[in-house]
DNA sequence: GCCTTACCCTTACACCGTAAGCCCTACTCC
DNA sequence: GGAGTAGGGCTTACGGTGTAAGGGTAAGGC
């Protein structure tokens, strides 16, 4: 299990193959299928593995300072193993570790106030993204040089003036300064927890 | 193309492979490299043809209901291709028709008094979930029925409480009723934009 | 000593994406 | 009308995939 979660940090988790992981491992494929039902069985696995390394919060503070952190430290921990997003989506079933995060944030929430629907409306908009795991769709923080980027601003410039515009200011030297994942993360956890704030206390 | 669309709706985005798409069509695997580069072409091709498909909103409303519409536009559309946001995840660089919708959403913002960072901040917001590219992470509409319900209750009403207490509430006949993912999916877009809103006028 | 259990191996099958190269049809241009 | 050409289709082949079936072998319990 370890040395497919070494072998998914080093080469991305398509490279993952019964075959390829057995190598790694020194031993043959079909040998891996004593210890694993499916491949579909190893991945969940792996992905368990990592999702029950994410520390619960289990001081009693503010319920917006724990979520916090609890979304920070998985974010954290999913950084280091970015095929996790992945093979999270792929899962029909959450497993144990998986309810255990779950439990605990809907656990947070309840403590800090939240009636039983509020907490369930909570838990789906913080959904995919303040947990951590999801992608970015607009991977905007490239950093393209000078010359390509006056030459798409050249092509795109009339069809799409708006997303130029943008990205000429997130691009390096532009004036945003990159774009940076990691204070974009927070800004919008930050935003979703404010708004949760307000939807307790109206 | 449209074939191909087709056969990802009944089967799903698993079962499309060269072989079974040519023989859908009639014709043999390797015609279809005539049309298209790869595979992966294929798939962008089919999530180009589906995303081509939101209508635009040139409507001059105001930007929270233009934006409110349009998202809800295109996750009608995507309800009836679910292997969409597989797809475009997939994708590295995003084509013409994802651009022309970021560039309308942009616009859409600009256009109501965001600034450009401000836009940006709310394109990472919107990012996944408004725009309805994103698969529920807890998918909690199912129907389970009273028996097995009370069994898992039992079995994991000790260690996790909370999410039990959740997952009885919405399960059918529990207090809130069934998980209405329509109405989940609103109740998330009108709190992401009421939070913009006020992120405007502050 | 024996038997169970746990691990590993070999072989084989059906399927995948796709590189290389050939063939035929249909259209264009003189 | 005849020639040239380009484009769509076909066949074959290669190296990869997940995994079903079945056989071997060493350690631990009686």
């Amino acid at each position: 299990m370890a040395a497919a979660i070494e072998l998914a940090d080093r080469d991305g988790v398509d490279a993952i193959s019964m075959r390829k992981l057995a190598q790694h491992l020194g031993v043959e494929a079909m040998s891996l299928y004593t210890h694993v039902r499916n491949k579909s069985d190893l991945l969940s696995g792996m992905t368990e593995a990592v999702i029950s390394q994410i520390p619960i919060s289990i001081d009693d503070a503010d319920w917006k300072t724990s979520l916090r952190q609890m979304a920070l430290a998985a974010r954290s921990i999913i950084l280091r193993h970015p095929w996790v997003p992945t093979t999270v989506e792929m899962q029909a079933a959450p497993g144990p570790a998986m309810l255990t995060y779950a439990n605990a944030v809907i656990g947070i929430l309840r403590e800090g106030g939240f009636s039983v629907a509020q907490a369930h409306h909570a838990l789906h908009i913080l959904g995919s993204r303040v947990l951590g795991f999801t992608r970015d769709l607009f991977d905007d923080s490239g950093d393209l040089d000078p010359e390509t980027a006056a030459g798409l601003a050249r092509e795109l410039g009339a069809s799409h003036p708006y997303a130029v515009e943008m990205a000429l200011a997130v691009t390096h030297g532009g004036a945003l300064g990159r774009c940076d994942d990691d204070a974009e993360f927070e800004f919008a956890l930050d935003f979703i927890l404010d708004g949760l704030a307000r939807l307790q206390s109206s």
